[in-house]
DNA sequence: ACTATTATTCCATAATTATCGAATTAAGCC
DNA sequence: GGCTTAATTCGATAATTATGGAATAATAGT
């Protein structure tokens, strides 16, 4: 995983609707929710909502599948886990090295 | 942690530029490092670099001391766990609650 | 084909964010 | 005070993002 697209996973998260609308996403499980009642709970007009899921579908933190007229939207389990990988990665590593390269 | 107060720390990674900044912090470890030699690092021109770790600063993921002239930057490493803490919890709980509400 | 339902795309506007040169502030030294 | 180094703030502009009404597309039922 690149900077870049981490950088963008983060950006998508990094709105107060959207992580509204993966928290919601995430708390409807495998199940998924169509947009519909995604609005209902979020509260946000229908085109508002649809740029804010196209954001989250093209970084990858949601999927989307049609049944019939109404489109169920997923949170992608493994997306943000690796974005917590990465993360964690960052945080938790080589904390002990210093500018002249000698471990303590 | 409130969702406008997360959202905000992920908005200030988000970014591809900050998120470098960030790990460059993170890799230097407890020492932290002048402004300066993150800007060689990055390689960014002073004030943009100085917006971005404003903005870094400002939702908590990044603290300052000042030595004489110098001013020393370090990744605030509770700030980032709490943060991963948050977004954990959000991804692996209560999977099963369905939309009319009860848990399973 | 017509209608209803669901959701997106079009379009425009407001608001925020990013960028960076120049001027300024901050701290220390002579 | 004057000089140097370090970094921020000012100020202006470009670029992106957010918002949402209206029009359009997608699917299905009659």
């Amino acid at each position: 995983m690149n900077v870049e697209a981490v950088a963008k996973q983060l950006e998508a998260l990094g709105n107060a609707t959207r992580l509204q609308v993966y928290r919601t996403l995430v708390r409807a499980g495998q199940n998924g929710l169509p947009v519909s009642r995604i609005q209902e709970k979020v509260g946000v007009p229908a085109s508002t909502l649809s740029h804010h899921l196209h954001r989250l579908i093209v970084t990858g933190l949601v999927t989307q599948e049609r049944q019939g007229t109404t489109l169920i939207s997923r949170a992608n389990y493994p997306a943000i886990q690796g974005l917590l990988g990465f993360l964690a990665d960052e945080c938790c590593a080589d904390v002990d090295a210093e500018s002249d390269g000698s471990a303590a």
